[in-house]
DNA sequence: AACTCACGAAACATAATAAGTTACATGAAT
DNA sequence: ATTCATGTAACTTATTATGTTTCGTGAGTT
């Protein structure tokens, strides 16, 4: 199953913009990611809907970064980036009154649901200013 | 993305085969999640492979649980069907040697790995005795 | 022995979706 | 006017769970 690596992309772009002079254009920035600028502009267009970027058009234009580092949480990406579901289990869909089904699917879902509210609460604990101090 | 329904599905299965005096065959539990024989067959091989459940071939074959459900937890249902991973979210793969990336990466990967213990540990709390007690 | 039932397995088709790609419109600076 | 860079629509590709077809094989039944 293929996975969504844009979170990963966009904590590493928002990182690399702080350092930023100038205003990094989308063919920048796909460049850095082994990817294309149209599938940078789809992807930073969610977190300027956000706020925590902001875009230029012409001559000069590109993107940069509107929020400090600090004041952006891993969750904050995660949310603008606006994933469904962030497990590859699902629950069987059968529309069955089936009360074994819906019992195993109960503890399947009550399981996710606590395993996500931990990763989303460890995620909303991150600030991205804390990677840059990392040591590799 | 789609969703692995395949541990769902298995579950309800195993704890309707508790209840059953005959073999089931792949196509009366294929009629059960409303899918195909060979499905069944497919997944249900996994479990055999496992030793939760044997299949007889021929008249009067099908399958049979082997394995008591209070001696089966979700987690053991779980490591037999071979999910590689429970998350949609990965990292990206670029192979390069940029801190940044690599500390996001760490990051995500930390936070990924120490929420799918904690899913993997629940899960393995549950044994399949308790689903059939389970209130609707 | 012939027949039927049911699993085993290979090969192929379908569906969903993240990502990649092409093409063109629009706006801003030179 | 020209060039640069984003915005967006439409299409293609890659991947993978699931579905489907088909044939082989073993085990009871008649």
């Amino acid at each position: 199953m293929r996975k969504d690596s844009r979170l990963s992309r966009m904590l590493h772009i928002l990182i690399h913009m702080d350092h930023m002079e100038e205003a990094a254009t989308s063919e920048h920035i796909a460049t850095m990611l082994n990817t294309n600028p149209v599938v940078v502009r789809r992807t930073m267009g969610c977190l300027r809907e956000q706020g925590y970027v902001t875009s230029v058009k012409g001559h000069g234009g590109g993107w940069r970064l509107n929020v400090a580092l600090k004041d952006i949480t891993l969750l904050d990406i995660h949310n603008a980036l606006g994933e469904s579901s962030v497990f590859t289990i699902g629950l069987s869909d059968e529309y069955t009154e089936c009360p074994i089904e819906k019992a195993v699917n109960r503890e399947i879902g009550d399981a996710l649901k606590a395993s996500e509210d931990f990763l989303l609460t460890r995620f909303g604990e991150v600030t991205l200013d804390k990677l840059t101090l990392a040591k590799a």
